[in-house]
DNA sequence: CTCCTAATGATGCATATACATTATATGGCG
DNA sequence: CGCCATATAATGTATATGCATCATTAGGAG
């Protein structure tokens, strides 16, 4: 192994926006689950529950799409949702979708998450300066957006869907 | 279920650092998952090895602790890779810890990888502008660290290691 | 020299993630 | 009215993730 090989894993480990963004997807949901704990709710759970509140009746596949996550993952996580009581689902195969909603259950527990949330945004806030919090949110947007595949501008080898 | 609560709901989601945070690691993970599956490769499993290659005979907590990933996690990722011959690892339990290096088979993968990253990064760099993927990259950065529960500043409810 | 503490690695369990594939139901066309 | 192409949900398989716990080993105290 040359030195020059080092160092160009070094500058790759420094540079990669990908490693960095999993990093920083892992830590925050690392410091979410332990807010969310004592509620036994985790940070992807509450997520995905504020998506449904914010637009009940939403179908499993516009769910997926806004969250950026493959449909059989949000399969399998409302399932989740669904064994716990917390949401329910009318419909199901079929072209007409299936359609998701909080129970009450669902809802009180997620009214208690609330002040929960607030509170780690607002220590987040405080940590890094609310506005540095919304530039690395509206940044991190900004990546997602180039990074999907169904951007007009696909990289060579990663093929377009058809449509 | 009271307008207030969809409005707030709608604020959340559009708020939430975290959610943000994961679903662009999703994006960009899918993206490069997609560069690297002709070689065989997850995104995963290439920063590992680049992480490897750029302080071969780096001990599993070093690794873990630099890349913001739980050990528990990292040991069966390493364990992953060993299976595949592209990492060995000298040394195991006890006080040494078990020390990373890349085999000849996982040096020459990840020479052939090298070239693949740096398309799919040029591609990003084009799309997003040098600028802005270096500013997204650096906010990112900044915001794992404040996520961190080993930060100086912990939110309240998230208990420290006595160290 | 022996024992014990602490650091380290691995495992059990649960959730999360996505590609490939299968199962199902529906809307439209003949 | 019946069939089928297509949209949708679910499942099989594999990787990734972390907490709680267990297993192992080395370093130090006595």
């Amino acid at each position: 192994m040359s030195d020059v090989d080092r160092d160009a894993f070094r500058t790759i480990a420094a540079e990669c926006p990908g490693f960095q963004a999993r990093a920083t997807a892992r830590a925050i949901t690392r410091y979410h689950n332990a807010c969310f704990r004592p509620l036994g709710l985790t940070a992807e759970q509450f997520s995905l529950m504020v998506g449904i509140g914010a637009a009940e009746g939403v179908t499993l596949v516009e769910l997926a799409l806004s969250a950026g996550v493959d449909t059989t993952t949000l399969s399998r996580n409302i399932q989740n949702l669904e064994k716990r009581g917390w949401v329910y689902a009318d419909g199901g195969r079929g072209r007409a979708g299936k359609r998701l909603s909080l129970t009450a259950s669902g809802h009180h527990l997620l009214a208690e998450a609330l002040p929960v949330w607030r509170q780690a945004q607002a220590e987040l806030s405080r940590r890094l300066g609310n506005d540095q919090l919304q530039l690395v949110r509206r940044a991190m947007v900004a990546l997602a957006v180039v990074a999907e595949p169904s951007s007009p501008t696909a990289p060579e080898g990663v093929e377009q869907p058809v449509s």
